[in-house]
DNA sequence: ATGGTAGCAGGGCTA
C-alpha cells in the first residue's frame, strides 16, 4: 500500500493537482489538509470518477482534512480528537485494508509564546492520548500529517533561524514529537533516508521553492508492527513546480 | 522587527 500526506491548501483551488497527482502517483491512501471547503462542497464524486472513496471532515476559509482510499472501504472513521473539544476540523481516521491511518492537520501555533502556541501543546497533549489509545487496538497504525513541526536540524535550510526559540522548532514542540514517537512509531523518511536539506514546506514568499528554503513538516509516522514493512518512504517534489502550486509537496510510505 | 506571497473573501486573518 503507498500511503501519503498532502497539504493542498484549499482543495478547491488545487483539485486539478490533485486529480493529476492522483493519476501520475497512483497511491492506495491519501490523507489531505487544508481543504478549506464545507462538507457540502467536497468534490467526492469527482475523486470517485478516479476510484477513490473518500470521508472528510472540513468548514469554511480554514483547516478541513480528508481521508482518500483505493479499493479499499473506509471504516471505523473519527472525526476530530475523541474527547478534545475543538472547533477546529484537524483530524480524522479511519480503517482501510487493516491498517489504521490517522490524518492531523496539526496546529500551526504562529509564535512560541502566543495564545496559538498553547492551544498547539494542548492539541499535540490530546493527540498524544489518542493514539495511545488507537495503538493499544490497532498495531498496524499510520499517523500521517502536517505537523508543522521540523524534527531535526536536517529538516531546515538553516538551523541558525530555525533554532530552539522559533516556531515549528520550538523545544517544546520538537519534545510533543518525540513523545509521540515514543510510543512506538517511526518518522518513515528518516527508515530510508539519513541526509539533510529535503523538504516538504516551500514559503511562498522571497522564491522559497526555487532556492530550496524549506523545512520537512509533513511526516508518516509508522508503528512498530509496520516499520519492517514500510519499504520506501520520499517526497514527491514535482506538484510543487506545477502552475499555481499548494506550498506543501506530498509526502508518502510504501508499505509492503 | 518587518515584510515578503497565497487563499478566502471581499477586510483582515491565517499560514
Amino acid at each position: 500500500m503507498k500511503i501519503a500526506s498532502w497539504n493542498v491548501n484549499s482543495l478547491n483551488v488545487r483539485l486539478p493537482h490533485l486529480e493529476q497527482w492522483l493519476q501520475a502517483a497512483q497511491p492506495d491512501v491519501v490523507g489531505l489538509q487544508e481543504t478549506k471547503l464545507e462538507d457540502n462542497r467536497f468534490p467526492d464524486a469527482v475523486l470517485a470518477g478516479l476510484g477513490y472513496r473518500s470521508v472528510f471532515a472540513g468548514q469554511k476559509t480554514y483547516n478541513g482534512v480528508a481521508l482518500l482510499a483505493r479499493g479499499h472501504a473506509l471504516d471505523d472513521v473519527v472525526i476530530g480528537i475523541p474527547g478534545f473539544d475543538d472547533a477546529q476540523r484537524r483530524a480524522i481516521a479511519a480503517t482501510v485494508n487493516g491498517i489504521r491511518i490517522v490524518n492531523l492537520y496539526v496546529v500551526n501555533g504562529q509564535d512560541v509564546g502566543t495564545e496559538k502556541y498553547d492551544y498547539k501543546l494542548r492539541w499535540l497533549d490530546a493527540v498524544h492520548g489518542w493514539i495511545a489509545d488507537e495503538l493499544s487496538r490497532h498495531p498496524q497504525l499510520v499517523v500521517m500529517g502536517d505537523f508543522n513541526i521540523a524534527p531535526d536540524d536536517r529538516d531546515v535550510h538553516d538551523p541558525a533561524v530555525w533554532n530552539d526559540e522559533s516556531i515549528l522548532t520550538s523545544t517544546a514542540e520538537r519534545a510533543a514529537l518525540q513523545r509521540l514517537l515514543n510510543l512506538g512509531l517511526h518518522d518513515a523518511y528518516r527508515l530510508h533516508h539519513s541526509e539533510g536539506g529535503f523538504f516538504s514546506w516551500w514559503d511562498y514568499r522571497q522564491a522559497g521553492f526555487r532556492r530550496n528554503l524549506g523545512l520537512r513538516i509533513d511526516l508518516n509516522l509508522v508503528s512498530d508492527a509496520l516499520r519492517d514493512k514500510t519499504v520506501a518512504a520520499d517526497i514527491d517534489r514535482e506538484p510543487r513546480t506545477w502552475d499555481r502550486p499548494s506550498d506543501h509537496a506530498p509526502a508518502w510510505v510504501q508499505i509492503a
